[in-house]
RNA sequence: GCGCGGAUGGUGGAAUUUGGUAGACACGAGAGACUUAAAAUCUCUUGGCCUCACGGUCGUGCGGGUUCAAGUCCCGCUCUGCGCACCA
């Protein structure tokens, strides 16, 4: 018998398919279109590893999958060449980026195919290729022509180690994602394109996307969009206006002071000459911290009072002007109206400033996650509820309700002789009148450090108390609830009680709320607001605006937290920026018939440190003509981000060689949008770059559809052994080709990756688990082997065969729709198991035949070698591909008995093995007579017997 | 802090759409067969507890609830992963 060796198996079938451009996809086919594309990856010198394997075993179970189904693939690959680790290899040992980045292609080519990816390898785009990037600066000039990319002098990330400038989602936690640097902020002139145009189209288009509600979430908070108002306050004593942005227009009765980012224009301008100096210092000082450095402040506010007053519009007040690095110049009109009864940041102000406040909005509490309290930091809440039982009807009412002072809840009562949850349950009962209080149980606390440090002896256990109240003198109950106006009290059947969410739908009692000090940030009464008093707080709002714009004193307004894109890098190995410097004409696009703006061989490749790429450093290259004029003009130096070069690259796949157009659009639109995308990696940016670019070649008329994906597949990563994230520092990683030269062999190793769990969940890598998976490979190898060589034949288990194969392509079929990998593997592997069992008494050759044939045909998305070289083995005429899926047939799968649960009570008790055909009388009849069951009834008459058909039987005592 | 997930044996994980046999499939472990021996392969056992066994009983992070029936639905928590984070 032939032994199960990959190693002859897997160069074989590569050769083949690499010879008959098996997986080359036609243009002009008259089949329905596929395209999937994994995101493709940056080539590093550390070549593929674990995680790149499990997204091709992915996209190839996929792309294969559909093939069978007799769909036209394309399944690409290319190269995202640019970036920093190349150029950084090149600044330490010389060499050019762009001869490592050839070596490195080259290796991850061959770990690829020796994967056996079904990859359309003409295909193949390299972004810093000048026949592609020639093309990503074209679109630059497009944009820069519609507007869309424009030059702007500003503060920006800094990375002094990498020395460039860094978009804000490179910064991670106030440092480098490259290199882990602090990163400081830096004035230059730098080159953005409009995404902010884009805010409102790109989150419209997010809901019907066929994403992971994960990466939709993510990009809808990094849009972020806020509706609310602009409001004018007009300064007491001069003509300045103050225009702040605010949510909360509902809240303006409650604005008792304004205050002004440092950098705000008129913070140096409003500071009355005796506090002229106090300001200065505080601006230069706020300005001069970087903005890590605010970032990993304790959050500890500070300000200071520039001696102005505005006019809050709303009431006529004259209102105080601050100065506070709390507010944030970048984001809405950089000045602020403070409402500190119903804003956390502005109540800590106004407490560490002595800052009045006023309430606007009585707390009725909807929200569960935010009840009332004095001040987050030093209090704990104390829930107490209730429920509470009408005396007659079956009815319940929930009560809940807060407490914001804990201390003098615990600390305040205890009397002597008396445990603090005694103390607690005879406040609850003089504070609410309540006379039958039962106490039910007691819950561990939610831990409030400040309050162990100060008082260590108290035990956690005890210090917060859930209370369950049964209540008898409720007339007087509903008295005390219906009194407080902000009260509502709903009865309802106890059916509907698990409906009825108590929190939304019962308010919370306010009464036991002391004190007038108050933070609430969530709806309610509107109070201390003139005309809008009494009205809920979340339907004045629209009418405060449009009062306001009836008083010509503010207006509605939307503003979006995503900022503009920041492309130029100031880095030598990057697509040139193809403007030209004229001092004339200004910043000129370089023309079609001049690009690409070829990037120039260099000596040196470390930048200079003068804030300008190492292009600036080669005159020739650097001294130009101005396309306008003709005069003497100056080449931009910057160079692209790499993620420009990534934006549109699925649309090349689909015309890769095109040399006079960055793509055919009749050809991109037969093509996209990719049917499925896979990664593991960027969340927001590039997914949402992407989006961004093809909105724009949407409008421009390039591609008939905004959406370049329409369905994302997000997978986990693969750790290592131990759970700890794979890294070569740790030395933990897992080469792939070492597994596959181990003699476990590609189709392994994929099929390993698929079987470990579900695709979008992490896993460890586990040495042994790819053994089990070789094991079974082997299995059905060894059946096949057996089957080909035996000379038996038998028939008599035909049917169970039959049925076996039938129930696996279903299965398997469903599995594959729904990417889940895992559990068709598992199937596959019972149905060999089955295999083995039946195959006791010999061989019935063509069911068998047919048996296997379907076998390696469903594996062949997981194993493609072994399954080819099967199919051939069993003396098919056509190719594994050309026979496409196998299909399943119902009517072989019903089986004529079936399996009846009997439960008592909801418990099993027996199984019935019954034909098929069983009436639910004959069920029944037969459940009630199983020997167990009696046994479980014990002379009692069932009160209820439930049948569901062709399942279980239940029988209710 | 806010948002989004997750919690099932010693381990990875199953239980699809619509609540209906919890632990599929594998790994690991234990026992056995073959072998001079080892590897490979094959067979059996494998959630806890009680029982020689038949079987019983508990069991899907915790506390409640709905239901004939809950891993699955509802309410309230705990822990944990990830993303965003002074965005008014």
């Amino acid at each position: 018998m032939k032994r199960y060796n990959p190693s002859d198996i897997e160069p074989k079938w590569q050769a083949i398919w690499e010879e008959t451009n098996a997986y080359v996809a036609d243009d002009t086919a008259d089949k329905p279109k596929f395209y999937i594309s994994c995101m493709f990856p940056y080539p590093s010198g550390a070549g593929m590893h674990t995680g790149h394997a499990f997204e091709h075993a992915i996209v190839d179970a996929i792309a294969r999958f559909h093939r069978a189904h007799g769909e036209n693939v394309l399944n690409p690959m290319g190269w995202d060449t640019f970036g920093l680790p190349a150029e950084n290899y090149a600044i330490k040992t010389g060499t050019a980026p762009s001869e490592v980045t050839k070596v490195n292609i080259a290796n991850f080519k061959n770990q690829i195919k020796r994967m056996g990816a079904s990859i359309d390898w003409s295909r193949e785009i390299n972004t810093s290729d000048p026949e592609y990037y020639r093309w990503t600066q074209w679109i630059f000039t497009e944009f820069y022509k519609r507007d869309l990319a424009y030059q702007k002098e500003s503060l920006q990330w800094w990375c002094p180690v990498d020395k460039t400038v860094l978009a804000n989602e490179q910064v991670e936690g106030g440092k480098c994602w490259r290199c882990g640097t602090e990163v400081i902020k830096k004035s230059m002139k730098q080159w953005f394109f409009r995404i902010t145009n884009y805010a409102e189209p790109l989150l419209d288009e997010i809901e019907d996307l066929d994403w992971p509600q994960k990466i939709k979430t993510a990009q809808t908070n990094w849009i972020g969009k806020s509706t609310g108002a602009e409001v004018e306050f007009k300064v007491a004593d001069g003509d300045d206006v103050i225009t702040v942005f605010t949510t909360r227009p509902d809240t303006i009765f409650g604005a008792t002071f304004v205050v002004l980012a440092p950098e705000h224009p008129l913070a140096r301008t409003l500071a009355t000459d005796e506090f002229k100096e106090s300001v200065e210092t505080y601006i230069t000082d706020a300005v001069k911290k970087s903005e890590i450095e605010r970032m990993n402040d304790t959050r500890e506010k500070t300000g200071v009072f520039t001696g102005s007053y505005v006019v809050n519009p709303a009431n006529g007040e004259k209102t105080p002007v601050w100065i506070a690095d709390y507010v944030l110049s970048g984001y809405g009109t950089g000045a602020i109206m403070a409402v500190p009864a119903h804003d956390e940041r502005d109540f800590a102000f106004a407490k560490k400033y002595k800052l009045p406040t006023i309430q606007v909005i009585a707390p009725t509490i909807t929200d569960p996650k935010n009840p009332p309290r004095a001040d987050k930091e030093d209090t704990t809440r104390i829930v107490a509820q209730c429920l509470v039982k009408h005396p007659t009807e079956d009815k319940y009412l929930t009560l809940k309700w807060t407490k914001h002072d804990w201390h003098a809840f615990i600390t305040g009562g205890v009397e002597d002789g008396e445990s603090i949850e005694e103390a607690a349950i005879r406040e609850i009962r003089e504070e609410t009148g309540f006379k039958n209080i039962i106490h039910k149980r007691t819950m561990p606390l939610e831990l409030n450090t400040r309050f162990y440090a100060a008082h260590k002896d108290v035990n956690r256990d005890i210090a917060v108390t859930v209370l369950e109240f049964e209540l008898k003198d409720l007339e007087r109950v509903e008295q005390k609830l219906e009194a407080h106006e902000s009260f509502e009290v709903i009865w309802t059947d106890k059916k509907d009680i698990k409906n009825l969410s108590p929190v939304t739908e019962l308010p919370y009692i306010m009464d036991w709320f002391n004190g007038a000090d108050l933070l609430h940030a969530g709806e309610g009464k509107m109070i201390n607001s003139g005309l809008f008093n009494n009205r809920k707080s979340e339907d004045v709002r629209e009418e405060i605006v449009a009062w306001l714009e009836q008083e010509g004193t503010g207006r509605a307004k939307t503003t979006y937290k995503m900022r503009d894109w920041l492309i130029s890098r100031q880095r030598y190995w990057g697509a040139p920026i193809p403007i030209i410097h004229c001092p004339e004409h200004g910043a000129v696009a370089v023309p079609e018939d001049q690009l690409p703006v070829i990037l120039p061989e260099v000596k040196d490749y470390a930048p200079k440190g003068d804030g300008k790429s190492v292009l600036a450093s080669v005159p020739e290259w650097v001294k130009t003509t101005c396309p306008t004029c003709g005069g003497a003009a100056e080449r931009e130096t910057d160079t692209m981000d790499g993620y420009a070069c990534s934006s549109w690259y699925l649309l090349r796949y689909t015309d890769p060689r095109n040399a006079v157009q960055a793509w055919d659009p009749a050809k991109a639109n037969a093509w996209s949008p990719v049917d499925y995308y896979v990664g593991g990696d960027h969340a927001v940016a590039h997914l949402l770059y992407v989006r961004f670019w093809t909105h724009v070649f949407k409008e421009m008329g390039l591609v008939d559809f905004k959406e370049p994906v329409k369905k994302l597949v997000y997978h986990g990563y693969i750790n290592a052994e131990d759970g700890s994230k794979m890294s070569k520092s740790k030395g933990n990683v897992v080469d792939p080709l070492d597994v596959i030269d181990q003699g476990y062999g590609a189709d392994a190793l994929r099929t390993y990756l698929l079987f470990m769990g579900p695709v979008e969940l992490d896993a460890p890598w586990d040495s042994r688990g790819i053994a089990g998976i070789y094991r079974f490979l082997n299995r059905v190898w060894v059946l096949g082997q057996e089957f080909i060589e035996s000379d038996k034949t038998f028939t008599g288990n035909d049917e169970a065969v039959r049925r076996a194969q039938h129930k696996t392509i279903r299965k398997v079929t469903d599995d594959q729709r729904r990417l889940s990998f895992n559990t068709a593997i598992s199937a596959l592997m019972e149905y060999t198991n089955e295999l083995y069992k039946l195959k006791v008494d010999g061989f019935s050759d063509e069911v068998w035949r047919e048996a296997l044939g379907a076998l390696s045909r469903l594996l062949a998305p997981f194993a493609p070698h072994m399954s080819a070289e099967l199919w051939q083995q069993l003396g098919n005429d056509t190719s594994i591909e050309e026979a496409g899926w196998p299909q399943w047939d119902d009517a072989l799968i019903v089986s004529d008995t079936m399996t009846i649960i009997v439960q008592v009570n909801g418990k099993l008790r027996a199984k019935l093995v019954l034909a098929a055909d069983a009436t639910e009388e004959v069920v029944k009849q037969q459940a009630l007579a199983d020997e167990n069951v009696v046994k479980f009834l014990d002379d009692m008459q069932p009160k209820k017997v439930i049948y569901i058909s062709g399942r279980l039987v239940n029988i209710v005592i």
